[in-house]
DNA sequence: CGCACTCTCCTACATAAGTCATAGACTCTA
DNA sequence: TAGAGTCTATGACTTATGTAGGAGAGTGCG
């Protein structure tokens, strides 16, 4: 199976841009950046190449004479693996850091009540291995 | 006002001990590690030093001919810088990170309802600047 | 066909982080 | 005071990431 590493700042705007369009060239990458901080097409390619190297993207087909890049991993996978690597950093404990997240007012009430009722769901759904 | 810098990996567990334990040498530093991953005397230094730079410890004084350091930044703040850079990951919002937490099982009912009453209990309080 | 354009491929460089060894200054005890 | 032991200070090396230029191959229009 796949070990899917830690995306870095730069390389996860590019899997999201990959993932929102399906398969990509590395022209098309860029443009999903904010003008201002649109990184330099040359860095994008880059950056796509170590991602092919880490196996995370592949070359899906060639189009005329440029390639066409696929995501192998999904969003959900690559998120949860940065997550696991952050909690990782709070000795693996979610609560912590829900405690910030609340004390710093970055998580609402309808937030919560979103997520308890969304964990009661699986509760009852016996989702626990 | 102190801009805190992001804590690294290996910085953060050393901020620990020194959060931990108020004012240490370097020597003391390490023995907080699991042994098997305790890093070498100099490499703890090295970073002690860099954070000395980057103004998160001092030098409080001198015992002997060893120097004891102090955090300058609280746990408090640099977690929240912490996770306001992971944060801004996901677009800024906690909702999709609250959803991994919650699919992966990282979050129990008791966390979540914890956090609901920490958060109805701030809101009743007003306390929001 | 030939030229303009695009894309690939390779190379290079800077900074940050993690890792540690070594030399020499300092301290304390016998 | 002299030796043993401890710390400091400094330098060095590696890997990862971000950044990008330039040469040359490939493509398609006029």
């Amino acid at each position: 199976m796949a070990k899917i590493p830690n995306l870095t700042r730069l390389e996860l705007p590019i899997m999201d841009a990959l993932w929102a369009g399906g398969a990509l060239s590395i022209r098309e990458i860029p443009q999903s950046f904010p003008s201002e901080k649109r990184p330099a097409y040359t860095t994008v390619q880059t950056m796509v190449y170590r991602l092919e190297g880490k196996k995370v993207v592949h070359r899906l087909k060639k189009i005329s004479n440029a390639h066409i890049f696929e995501a192998l991993v999904s969003r959900q996978a690559a998120q949860r693996r940065l997550i696991d690597d952050f909690l990782a950093r709070f000795g693996g404990k979610a609560q912590p850091v829900m405690a910030q997240l609340i004390e710093t007012g970055r998580l609402s009430l309808k937030d919560i009540e979103d997520a308890e009722s969304t964990l009661r769901r699986l509760a009852k759904q016996g989702k626990q291995p």
